[in-house]
RNA sequence: GGUGUGAUAGCUCAGUUGGUAGAGCAAAGGACUGAAAAUCCUUGUGUCCCUGGUUCGAUUCCAGGUCGCACCA
C-alpha cells in the first residue's frame, strides 16, 4: 500500500494559489480541498475570489461555498470536517491537493488544534460587551485572578485574545493555560506544502488590480445584498467591511475603493509574516 | 528671454531666528490554538536639488546653475 500524500499549496491572497492548485489536482487526478476561512460561505461569491464557475466545474471543489454567513463557522470545525473528508477520499485516491489562505485553519489540519472547548456564542457576546462597556482593564484584572499562567503569555493589549481565554474559563471551570499543548497531532498522512510567493511590487500589483475586477463583476451589489448578516463574523471580511461603510456614508466609494486595496495588501503581508518559516517557490 | 516663486521621506507637505529634520498618507517588521480576510504590537524610511561663498558649523543666509510652476514679453 503506498504511502498517502496530502499537497497544501499555500501563499498570500492573490499569488495564484487558484490555478495552480487546479493544474495539480489535474495532474493527480485529485478533486481541490480549500482550505480558506471565507471563500467557504456560499454567499460571498465575488469579494472573496473564489474560483470561477468554469474552475469549479473543471475540477471538484470541497469546502467551496459549502456553508452559510448565518453560521459561525470556525477553525476547530473546519480541522474537523476536513479530517473527516480526507480520510474519506483517501480510500480511492492517493494523493489529495488542499488549496489554502487562511494560516490557521491550514495549521488546525495539518497539526491540529488542542482540544479547546468551542464557543459559547452567548458568553462571548457578554465578555465582548463587557469589553466594550467596562473597557480592556477590567477583564485583564479578571484573566490575572482566573488565570495567571495565560495572563503572563498573553498579548494584553488584545481584547479578543482576552474575551477568548475568559471564554474559556468560564465555560469550563478551567484555565485557558490548562488546554494548551503545544504538541503536533500525528496525522495518518504524509503532508507537503507548496509554498507560492511572488515579489511584492508584483504582488500588490496583481491584488490592487484584482480588486477593479471584482468591482466590475458587481461587488457592490453582492455587498448590499449582505446588509443583513454585516454583524456576523463571516462579513468581517475585507471588501465588505469597507462597502458596508460606503452604505452608511460614511466614506466615499472612491475611499472604499482605496481601502479596499490596501488592506488587503495588509492582509497579504500577515499572511507572508505566518508563513515566514516556509520555503517560498517563486517560479511556478 | 525677463520677473516672481518653489525644490525636504515613496506621495502631499511642515520646519529649522544657522547646531544634519517631522506630520498625514503609503510602507516595513512581528505576534497569533474554535472571530483568523479576524484581532493586536513595534518602526521613520532622508546627499533637506547641485556647485561655490560666508561661518567653528549651512538643509537653513548669499551667489551661480539645473529643473518645475505662474505671470510678463
Amino acid at each position: 500500500m503506498s504511502e498517502k500524500e496530502l499537497i497544501v499549496v499555500i501563499g498570500p491572497t492573490a499569488v495564484g494559489k487558484t490555478d495552480y492548485s487546479i493544474a495539480l489536482a489535474k495532474k493527480y487526478k485529485s478533486p481541490i480541498i480549500s482550505c480558506d476561512s471565507r471563500q467557504i460561505f456560499k454567499e460571498m461569491k465575488i469579494g472573496t475570489a473564489p474560483p470561477s464557475p468554469e474552475q469549479l466545474a473543471e475540477v471538484k471543489h470541497y469546502f467551496i461555498f459549502s456553508h452559510s454567513v448565518t453560521d459561525y463557522y470556525t477553525a476547530g470545525k473546519y480541522e474537523k470536517e476536513a479530517l473527516t473528508l480526507i480520510d474519506e477520499l483517501f480510500k480511492t485516491h492517493d494523493t489529495l491537493v488542499v488549496c489554502g489562505g487562511s494560516g490557521l485553519y491550514v495549521d488546525a489540519l495539518c497539526n491540529g488544534l488542542d482540544d479547546f472547548p468551542k464557543t459559547d456564542q452567548k458568553i462571548r457576546e457578554e465578555l465582548t460587551s463587557r469589553l466594550k462597556n467596562e473597557g480592556i482593564e477590567s477583564l485583564r484584572a479578571e484573566l490575572k485572578l482566573v488565570d495567571p499562567e495565560t495572563y503572563e503569555v498573553l498579548d494584553l493589549a488584545n481584547g479578543q485574545r482576552i474575551v477568548r481565554a475568559l471564554e474559556v474559563y468560564l465555560m469550563t471551570g478551567r484555565k485557558f493555560s490548562s488546554f494548551k499543548t503545544d504538541s503536533v497531532k500525528k496525522r495518518p498522512f504524509k503532508i507537503t506544502k507548496r509554498y507560492l510567493l511572488r515579489p511584492r511590487e508584483e504582488l500588490y500589483d496583481r491584488i490592487n488590480r484584482r480588486v477593479d475586477i471584482m468591482l466590475k463583476e458587481g461587488l457592490v451589489d453582492e455587498v448590499k445584498s449582505l446588509m443583513p448578516y454585516r454583524d456576523m463574523p463571516a462579513l468581517r471580511t475585507v471588501g465588505y467591511r469597507e462597502l458596508f461603510d460606503y452604505f452608511d456614508h460614511k466614506i466615499s466609494m472612491e475611499e472604499a475603493v482605496r481601502l479596499i486595496k490596501r488592506n488587503s495588501r495588509r492582509y497579504a503581508k500577515r499572511q507572508i509574516t505566518w508563513w515566514r518559516n516556509e520555503t517560498p517557490i517563486f517560479d511556478f
